[in-house]
DNA sequence: TATCAATTGTTATACTATAACATTTATGGT
DNA sequence: ACCATAAATGTTATAGTATAACAATTGATA
């Protein structure tokens, strides 16, 4: 029965049994695609890829082990390929980078405001991180700073805890 | 009059010629002694300096820069030297790490939670930063979490932004 | 003062990110 | 189809951030 608790786990990040993550990633490209055509940006194959990659789970993950990946279907795949695929990504609003972790997330929902910045809520048992949509958290903040005189351009909010998953066990 | 519009900029972040920031310094080297010695924590000489040297300025600071001026006084100061000491600094709740420039800033309340997650607004122009005490954010962050059943145990919030004086200008 | 733990010294290296310039590929006008 | 141009990718090198591992020293305590 060793294999009752894993599938009791709820399906939170999208990392347990009981989500077709392949779902999540078919999407997730599908809506970039579109997106970018709209925009007339250019989803090459290596961005494609490296959005794919980045979608293969919902932890975050670093540029090297991107790198690692890409490495093994591309002989000349280096540092600045990924770099370079990330910044296009971030600026299409596709992925998210995680300050906490030097690491990047997909974006479940890139059409809204376009380059809107995330909130994340990252487990640290099983790294998983799912992006809050709230905006009342982001007019406190930007009324809060207002009233320094302050105006918000970006925001980064990363908290860390227990996914509900996580608490159980 | 060169000087005017220097003169005329309010003190936001600290930096500013209205107010004399030795203070700040003195201040905070005070209050961390005190705390130290309460806890039985070992503030050495070391240790003291980089405090000094992260609050000379109200601007995040990196460990490198730390290092260049320690090796000015310490001829064997290294990578670890300064970063033990910061690792001590974060975990008395002195220091706030700034994760978005790989930075450190002073922690100007240092005493209440001990170990608080700062929230800050950073200027992208004069590169100031504040911190903000708004325990209404954190409360909704927590309940929008819990909504989600995670439970949060630490957490960065970090704005850029144009401070008052730099929009001024 | 002998002992043990905490701190610091020292060297090496891992990890993250970008600079700079060469080459190739896609695109629009003719 | 062909060329000129811009965009994207290849390639090499290096900058910037952080930690591992072990040795030596210092400080607190019995």
């Amino acid at each position: 029965m060793a294999e009752a608790k894993k599938a009791a786990k709820r399906d939170w990040g999208g990392s347990s049994d009981s989500h077709d993550h392949r779902i999540c990633i078919v999407d997730a490209l599908d809506k970039a695609a579109e997106l970018c055509s709209q925009r007339g940006a250019r989803l090459t194959q290596i961005r494609r890829r490296v959005l794919e990659l980045i979608w293969s789970s919902h932890r975050p993950i670093g540029a090297y082990s991107i790198l690692e990946v890409l490495k093994e279907e591309r002989a000349n795949a280096a540092p600045p390929t990924v770099y370079r695929a990330i910044d296009f990504l971030l600026e299409q609003g596709l992925v998210h980078r995680i300050q906490s972790q030097n690491a990047f997330i997909g974006c479940p929902n890139p059409d809204p405001g376009h380059q809107h910045n995330g909130m994340f809520l990252i487990c640290t048992d099983c790294g998983n991180a799912v992006e809050l949509e709230e905006s009342k958290i982001d007019r406190l903040l930007k009324s809060s700073a207002s009233n320094q005189g302050f105006v918000i351009e970006s925001r980064t909010v990363e908290a860390a805890g227990l996914c509900p998953d996580c608490q159980i066990n």
